[in-house]
DNA sequence: ACTCTAAATGCAACAATGTTGCATAAGTGA
DNA sequence: TCACTTATGCAACATTGTTGCATTTAGAGT
């Protein structure tokens, strides 16, 4: 993604564009599939890392990215699309943790879900969903099918 | 629950009888929804710290308990199900978090989900929603209702 | 009921993770 | 360029989770 549209993001939610913002936006949106907190810090090595974490926080809060959970103590961020608001995050998609190359993977939900129980209304959800990812699973089926019988 | 059931819940899975693990188990088991982290401490406030961590391992490891995120950073426990195994947890369920009253529910599953994605064959998952439960819904309803015009 | 052994516990120290206050530096609108 | 607000870095602190080790305890065998 091009410099200029990082900073545009930043504009539009009124967020100062400083060095610290642009790099860890680039980080994030290079890194394939949502970035774990460990690997932020060490692409990120210049900066404090007090300032680090506030800058996570200022660009939750901002809506420009979004934390991906995964079922565990380590967190894993991901960009938003444009239509994310900073309060009101629509992700209808699947966190996908890949047991394999344990890589987390933002794919989009084939499916309407229904999932209000009884009188338990349904603001929004998030799903977290692991397996092998498109990648591994050609890898695994290759070495299975040139494994000798 | 009877206490000699959560004895025979650890006979099963091969774990020592204590009065630290009973009072854990009764700890989560009397609390409505998933008990957060704090909240099982401060229960168990006699419980050695490390001993509390440790415990819950055995319980996870064990399968006796299960963790519900909630894209948050504290981790919440519940009882599983009888058909839980201890490296395969299956829980097709929904695990609520009502913004009101901020407690976790385990709720069943009503539809069965296809979340393949392409070349992503999903093994497991977990849905994390949001929204309001049952009691603050009713509640936030009655106030409604009584409101004047 | 007693003994033995492996496992569980408590304690101390440590490690990792996240937060707060404050002085200084930098971004932005005028 | 000036003035003002916000961002940053640093130090100190707070919280959360882990490790090693000595002691206690659960449970199996006698």
């Amino acid at each position: 993604m091009r410099e200029e549209d990082l900073k545009q993001r930043l504009r539009a939610r009124n967020l100062r564009i400083t060095p610290n913002r642009l790099e860890m936006l680039t980080a994030v949106d290079r890194y394939v599939g949502a970035i774990p907190h460990a690997k932020l810090q060490a692409d990120l090595r210049s900066m404090d890392r007090v300032t680090l974490y506030r800058t996570i926080n200022v660009l939750l809060e901002g809506g420009l990215i979004h934390r991906a959970s995964a079922n565990e103590q380590e967190s894993y961020y991901a960009l938003c699309e444009d239509s994310c608001q900073a309060d009101g995050h629509q992700h209808q998609h699947i966190h996908f943790k890949c047991e394999t190359c344990e890589k987390i993977y933002c794919l989009p939900l084939q499916q309407n879900l229904q999932l209000n129980t009884g009188a338990f209304k349904v603001k929004n959800f998030e799903i977290l969903a692991s397996g092998n990812c498109e990648a591994c699973n050609l890898r695994l089926s290759q070495n299975l099918a040139s494994e000798p019988e």
